[in-house]
DNA sequence: TGCTTTTTACTGCTAAAGCGGTAATTATTG
DNA sequence: CAATAATTACCGCTTTAGCAGTAAAAAGCA
């Protein structure tokens, strides 16, 4: 993660041209979740924050040696 | 993320060689953070879910097409 | 096998996440 | 500027995440 959460909703947020309440409604979560993040909240809920990120366009992602190591052996399918 | 949270935890936490306490001590959170999460629960806070994945060496990313191209802006610095 | 140790699962309690309603602030328009 | 609309910030309430303690289950060993 290169910014804080903060910075990255706020940002994105803004982007799209949504109100606090518009991107709360959008997620499915209340507007103080969206208030409360941008306010440098980390406390959120992980299924909450979720929430937020699909409704951004945002995805999640986990990186480890033993999850790479997992994928290689698994490699996508090939091109129709 | 490909596969779910608990499944993740469960087994870089085996692969550790770890119990659900030792885990839990070692990232600073209760043991019924760890039990929770391997059963499956994902309203886990955000920051208790940074802590663990952190004792597990797992990091963790956002990406967006706004943060590719944040980061294509700013390179990185030019080896010494 | 029975006994001990280790690990996992469950329980009740306390602090706080998330909610909708409302107040304050900021932007927009006449 | 005043009036209005839109957005953000705050507040009290309800639900629940996280905690330590305890019980149950599994593993190890004589």
């Amino acid at each position: 993660m290169y910014q804080d959460l903060k910075s990255i909703i706020r940002e994105h947020r803004r982007l799209s041209g949504l109100s606090q309440s518009e991107l709360a409604k959008l997620a499915g979560v209340g507007k103080t979740v969206i208030f409360d993040i941008e306010h440098g909240k980390e406390s959120v809920r992980f299924d909450t924050l979720k929430l937020v990120l699909a409704a951004l366009n945002i995805t999640f992602v986990l990186q480890s040696p033993i999850l790479l190591r997992q994928e290689k052996n698994r490699p996508n399918e090939p091109a129709p």
